[in-house]
DNA sequence: GCTACATTGTACCGAACGTTCTAACCGGAA
DNA sequence: TTCCGGTTAGAACGTTCGGTACAATGTAGC
């Protein structure tokens, strides 16, 4: 068998920031063709669900890429501070330093809502939970724990939509600056 | 003449609920017609550069009621605080409780993006000197204003987001009720 | 070299896209 | 009452949409 002209990791990286810059109904499968390199036909060879099954797999992808570079640092043993710096090095990574939508923002937009909104909402919780755990394991009481949990999750999405219509990153750098504080720091 | 069937005024808030809905690219002409109630030919005769232009009416009409509804109240005299809580309800109001997508949000993704994105920039700085200046007015330096001003923003977006995504506007409500705190409050 | 099969380019489908057009409608000025 | 012109519905334009069909390609295993 001939072998895929390209790795399937690099295929949806491209899916990724085609989807990333169009969002998903602005993510056309010419768009996306281009974006990938393959044709149509090879597109709908590995995806038989057509555009649907393109953006599962890339939810699914950046989501192991989530996973690796922000939840698995955040729950290491040792000292929390350090952990959520380790932390917000994966966060600037994964957002590209700043110039990347994130896809919980706009899978949540027009038709991929119906599609991934129950999705989008267990990745805010699961990861919210995470942060409020390591909070509570730094001294953080549960109540406060979670607030400010959540507080990081709502900056980091805000510092990405003001970061995209602003076209600085100041905001969202800041952000990955004060994560520490904001969640443990002093109220 | 025949009056219109509806006044512009409703037409303009139909649009930019069906712009907050779907997003500028997935937002289709015969999505605006059935939101509006107005056949193509209509909205045509409106708006002569068709989508493009209904979106930019839709934004200038929406900036109106962001002026109207917050920066009016941040730039009275009297009371910070009180000036703030009045913006909060404002915001309230603004984002339909929290429901609605932020068109700063929206129009910062896909083909919308190269139309607005410098009016977008200038919403967020002119949002957030209004912020910064209330700020200092109230007695806080002017680096710290600067600081929390972009904080607010950014937390207002961020909880836009995520409660589009969990499906809960507690994020978006909390994000209102400490907006005097996050503005003038202790470090 | 032959076969099997994963992969690809190309042509094509019906539907929907944004836009244009025409013809009808209808209230007020003449 | 006639007619003007703002307003309307809806058909039709060419293009692109998401998706399918199929034949050609080329390599791995025999």
């Amino acid at each position: 068998m001939p072998a895929a002209i390209i790795p399937k990791e690099a295929v949806l990286d491209r899916l990724a920031a085609a989807f990333r810059q169009h969002g998903y109904d602005g993510a056309s499968i010419s768009r996306l063709s281009e974006a990938t390199g393959l044709g149509k036909a090879s597109l709908y060879h590995y995806f038989r669900n057509g555009k649907q099954e393109m953006a599962e797999a890339v939810f699914a992808h950046v989501g192991g890429n989530f996973q690796e570079l922000v939840i698995v640092p955040l729950t290491r043993t040792g000292d929390p501070t350090r952990r959520l710096r380790a932390a917000a090095r994966g966060l600037d990574e994964f957002y590209g330093r700043g110039d990347w939508s994130c896809i919980l923002d706009l899978f949540g937009i027009g038709s991929a809502r119906q599609i991934f909104q129950p999705q989008l909402r267990s990745v805010v919780t699961g990861f919210e939970s995470v942060l409020s755990d390591l909070a509570q394991e730094a001294g953080v009481d549960r109540i406060t724990a979670r607030r400010r949990a959540e507080d990081v999750v709502v900056a980091i999405q805000g510092a990405l939509v003001v970061a995209r219509a602003t076209g600085e990153r100041k905001a969202f750098t800041r952000v990955l600056k004060e994560l520490p504080n904001r969640l443990l720091g002093i109220d």
